[in-house]
DNA sequence: GATATATTAGAACATATATTCTAATATATC
DNA sequence: GATATATTAGAATATATGTTCTAATATATC
């Protein structure tokens, strides 16, 4: 019952995308995010309680969509193959990666106070993240010391990402030469045969 | 002749960058740069026209800083020190390296008109830069194809910004052990014996 | 077709914040 | 000491933007 829908949830958070891509968190205002698919801002609040709103849902999406890969190849225990996760997905999705690599969480969201579904899926995504590196480590260097787990993070995610940002940040594709460069570098941080440290 | 000034320049500067360190863009308002140090806000636009000119006096000021030892290290030849020249640095100044690695410049600074006097030196900063760079290049592989020039990048500055930034973020400093990550990253990047690429 | 209601539609409101303006104050120069 | 002026001091203004409110509209159910 009730008038058919014009602008759906995610039609808001599509938009709301494109502009943070573009032109970053303050460009995000309701108003070029109503006024992007021409709708008005009344319907924007119709879905979302707030501008944070809008923002968190956005950016789970985007962790989610960017997690997903980054373990299924962790989980298969290779860990170069998740080492080149990162300049894969940001050359399939040059926008989520502009907003995942270029900003940061405390940037985009400032409420500290969230429904509970959305801290719910948060902490989820961080828990998973969590448990999969920890497996990594153990099956790699047979446990999880602190420093194992700092040189994998550094290997499988800091690196990556880092070789990706210069290129999001002046909005070109991330060159298929970064690849190289990340092997390279995975194979010098965790490259060498099982070994403790 | 006039009135003893109580609030100099620097000192608004010193505020706005604290006040950046801990809360982040958003948090750089002209009543809480004023405030920090119990001035009015009228003294803030005696000193500068715009809050953006604030924000420009200050990144230009930690661009310089960080560069100053980057590239000295890299006249000496030295690529290694050059690359640990970021944790080191981050460490000594851990508000500075807050801003210089957790935001961008067109983050912070919105307007595309500037004084002369600060668009002439951000492009002299930028230009050492690129001359530092191609002359490293030069030394090292004979000579500087963009290639050369993207590996010595992310050798020397992607990596060790991507090794700091994470502890930045959460406000702890950088621990020593990340001169080692970044010492092995190097040398498989960079460390072979002198080469053609 | 009448009714209830989900949704559109956009005006109205509240607030935060950059900037400007007017007045007061202290100091160097004469 | 009188004067000019650099500076403090903070109130006033303009604008942008998140949020709320009221009215109109279309559709499912009866």
């Amino acid at each position: 019952m009730g008038r058919k829908p014009h602008f759906t949830s995610e039609q808001f958070v599509d938009a709301a995308q494109d502009i943070l891509a573009e032109g970053g968190p303050n460009a995000v205002t309701i108003s070029a995010v109503a006024g992007r698919i021409n709708a008005p801002v009344g319907s924007v609040y119709h879905r979302f309680t707030s501008r944070d709103e809008i923002l968190a849902e956005l950016w789970l999406r985007i962790v989610d969509s960017f997690q997903r890969g980054f373990l299924r190849a962790l989980e298969e225990g290779d860990g170069l193959k998740a080492a080149l996760h990162t300049p894969r997905w940001a050359r399939a999705n040059p926008n989520e990666g502009c907003i995942l690599l270029l900003y940061r969480r405390e940037e985009l969201i400032a409420s500290p106070e969230w429904p509970k579904s959305v801290s719910d899926r948060a902490q989820r995504l961080a828990r998973e993240l969590d448990r999969g590196i920890a497996a990594f480590a153990k099956r790699r260097f047979g446990r999880a010391t602190e420093e194992a787990l700092r040189r994998i993070i550094f290997a499988l995610i800091d690196i990556p990402c880092a070789a990706v940002r210069r290129h999001l940040q002046v909005g070109e594709k991330p060159p298929d030469m970064l690849d190289e460069l990340v092997s390279d570098a995975y194979s010098s941080i965790l490259g060498g045969q099982d070994e403790s440290i």
